[in-house]
DNA sequence: CGAAGAACTTACAGCAACTGCATCATTACC
DNA sequence: GGTAATGATGCAGTTGCTGTAAGTTCTTCG
């Protein structure tokens, strides 16, 4: 790798980290382009050649939490289901997720109406590429690939927005980590079963009562 | 209702239509609101006036599909399931989205990035109201209400992308409908008994291979 | 080694979505 | 018919984002 490349990232990384910090100190909403330029100590029009929007200098790690969903499928153990994998690959992730400064990144994203909605994006692009990864790895129909992926996805976003309240609302720590790897494996049940009959009898086949 | 309200019914209208023909001719995105504004003979800050943003516009009618999906499974039939009443609801909407003047939507949507974020957000919000709905209806955990909630958007939305594809692919009429009414069938199918225990043989419990 | 050429940065002008504010026209109410 | 509420308008301004042309730095190859 030349002097240049190596430049390139140093100037991409350090624009990223300026605009983090501003964002934590001001709220994504508050900070305009043009100051993450300048506390960068760039121009903007940098800035835009560096990363495609204003939101992706937040999210500049989709790429590599892409691939390690689908790692996570294509390298599971022998024997291991797919879901058992994925499991277990977002369990690991509890431990952060319940920690004293991910509230940080829950505010952040909770008080952008325009994170929020890229986050949305994110997801839509995972569960493309689960959808080709599952269809690849099991040969089935396309439109089971792609229902499947959803239904993951889903999940997973669902369950990403709950461990972003509760750290907001101050619950972190051994017991919320706890409380969030149960719920997890909870979520991944339903996901695994179906919802049954849903609202066949007064509870849906695999509901529990609140 | 007064003359006010009306000429404000009226205006709205005329504003949505003028924008929706526009749009249909030229792409959502090579339409200015200016442009709109123009056309309707209404000055441009009267559109913002009446829609918040240029992509509802376009999804002006989210309220009433919200107020219908929740209607959907409040007045159920007795002794019908939920997932059989939204299934039922949605079968029902199969034959509109397999008529010749859908493709013109799905294209418009399909082009676009800024409207396909949009939907997303419009999901997201069914998936709220959605799990609302569910936990009223079924006094279970706000947790499975909410995964429930992902699970059956997350099947909805990526029906409906399946369903616009096919459009543009020039797909409509009998034989499409009932193709996409099958494939309706199958994804609740998925829905209902879950994704089994995917991946722990060559294909998972239940999905068929290609 | 030095010049040609590629790649990166910058300033600048500009577009389009969107907002706030003051003002004007219309409607509702008495 | 006069007054108060309400909606429409014009306008200036902010912000995200883009195109272009010019300048600067790095690579490469003769």
């Amino acid at each position: 790798m030349g002097l240049r490349d190596l430049k390139k990232q140093q100037t991409r990384t350090a624009i990223a980290d300026t605009a983090l910090r501003l964002f934590m100190k001001r709220g994504f909403d508050h900070v305009t382009v043009a100051e993450v330029a300048e506390a960068a100590g760039v121009s903007e029009k940098t800035v835009f050649n560096y990363f495609h929007s204003k939101e992706d200098l937040f999210f500049d790690e989709v790429d590599e939490r892409e691939a390690a969903l689908v790692a996570a499928i294509r390298d599971r153990r022998p024997e291991e289901s797919i879901l058992v994998a994925l499991r277990r690959s977002q369990l690991a992730g509890c431990g952060r997720m319940c920690s004293a400064g991910f509230a940080g990144f829950a505010r952040l994203i909770e008080e952008s109406q325009a994170l929020r909605a890229k986050e949305l994006e994110v997801m839509a692009r995972f569960s493309a590429t689960l959808a080709d990864t599952l269809q690849d790895e099991l040969g089935c129909t396309d439109l089971d690939a792609r229902v499947a992926a959803s239904l993951i996805v889903g999940v997973h976003w669902q369950f990403f927005v709950i461990a972003r309240q509760r750290a907001l609302a101050g619950r972190h720590g051994p017991a919320a980590t706890r409380r969030l790897r149960a719920d997890l494996a909870r979520a991944y049940e339903l996901l695994e079963s179906g919802l049954g009959d849903l609202g066949s009898r007064k509870l849906g086949a695999d509901l529990q009562p609140a």
